[in-house]
DNA sequence: CGACCCCTTGAGGCTTCTCAAAATCCGTGG
DNA sequence: CCACGGATTTTGAGAAGCCTCAAGGGGTCG
């Protein structure tokens, strides 16, 4: 098997520091899954640092030393992981809210990239520690938050293991339209803040099946597909119903 | 895409307390990564039952109340998801020492049957729940344990989206090597308490692909297959250069 | 000894990948 | 406003890996 597709070489950038918000974003504050109290927001406000990252900017990469922790404020990441070969893997895409860099070993076991202007809040991991230790009501959220990982994970798991090319695309823009409305943001269409070749190496097919997929969906009036980057879900019975199709 | 192999209908089975320990079961305290301290020990075990379960027995299954956590003292369980067309995924197997039932909704996400002999610690969900808010410590090591099976998900899913065939079977044989290994039971040779079928569904391939890619590894004498449960690893480079070879 | 289950092996088909090229989009600059 | 170049997306043809279906082997247990 040869590469999957060209990567992007992406060198790691230094971050920017920056005072003034991203353009593209409203003021957010911190939150985890439920905003927090006076308390909590005092005390870690008091070790985070807010950066803006710019589009398609690495994070950190699987292996780095693990010294920071994220709370993303707005804006979109993909965490992934690769091969030697160049074959990648997307595990995840995350969202305003979401956190990242939250494991145990001293090592990233994911490489993370924004997919487009991202505002995040940083909290060096020592500092973090020992606020969590301060507020066990905040370890609690954050196990809350690990387990629906879990969950989430095991969804995909069973996408990638079991389903057919028609049936992740299907179970994807179903995902996709679900988290958007739950943010509250414009849906139908909802447009989507990744690539052809991120959808691909999420779902674990290559950028041609997923573009033949989208094609037959539009010729199916499933979907619309306004412009390259938008989807409009036009019969939603039936893209669940091929979600789950055998 | 018709069923992947028949699957066998075992109904749950109301679970039978016992006082006798498991014949095959060496006596084996409750740990959660690191041995608890008295105090930790002295609450769990108050809300807690221990409980024997025959093999192919279902523990729970997706959908169900979320009513119970468990600990597994000694045997083996695995965890799955199925579609409505009979597809199943396995997404895990665990051993001594794992969690399961750990999740914040109140349906479990996925179900749980035991693949020989098992004795689990069961909790109560609501009593459990109590006793960790006055762990707070026992709740951090929960953490830890969530996050590190955040990052088993996210190996599965590069496993599953990415490798072939080939490449699933190495990198099993090698993970089951190691978690044996760490548990300080006998390797090499290393015993499978799954049937093929099982390790099919964990792999998302078929049976036959399974045993295909088994035999092959044998003629190549990579393995040693001394019995169908039973795999010696005979060239371990050989093995880890297969795992993620192209 | 026979039934049953699990595993292995074989032949053929189908979904998806690979390779290739055309079409579309988009920012840039004349 | 339009031409140009690069990147992304779409479409097509053929190949390949894995699945499906089918049959045979080996072990266990009554």
């Amino acid at each position: 098997m040869a590469e999957i597709h060209a990567l992007p070489v992406r060198k790691p950038i230094p971050m920017q520091k920056s005072n003034d918000p991203c353009q593209t974003c409203t003021a957010r504050s911190l939150t985890i899954c439920a905003p927090l109290n006076t308390e909590e927001q005092a005390k870690l406000s008091a070790v985070a640092t807010s950066v803006c990252l710019q589009p398609h900017q690495m994070m950190f990469q699987e292996g780095d030393a693990a010294d920071h922790v994220y709370n993303i404020t707005c804006g979109s990441v993909s965490l992934s992981k690769s091969m030697a070969d160049g074959r990648r893997q997307i595990t995840g895409f995350l969202g305003p809210g979401d956190f990242l860099g939250l494991n145990t070993r001293d090592t990233y076991g994911v490489s993370a990239e924004t997919l487009m202007e991202t505002r995040v809040c940083r909290f060096p991991r020592q500092a973090f520690r020992k606020v969590l230790d301060d507020l066990p009501q905040l370890e609690h959220r954050l196990l809350a938050v690990a387990e629906a990982e879990v969950a989430t994970a095991q969804e995909q798991i069973l996408l990638l293991g079991r389903k057919t090319a028609m049936e992740r695309i299907a179970s994807f823009l179903i995902l996709q339209a679900e988290r958007i409305k739950a943010r509250g943001m414009p849906d139908n269409p909802i447009s989507l803040p990744m690539t052809r070749a991120e959808v691909a190496d999420y779902l674990g097919l290559t950028i041609e099946t997923v573009s033949r997929c989208f094609t037959k969906l539009r010729k199916l009036d499933i979907i619309g597909l306004p412009a390259a980057d938008r989807v409009q879900i036009k019969q939603t019975d039936r893209l669940k119903a091929l979600s789950q199709a055998a």
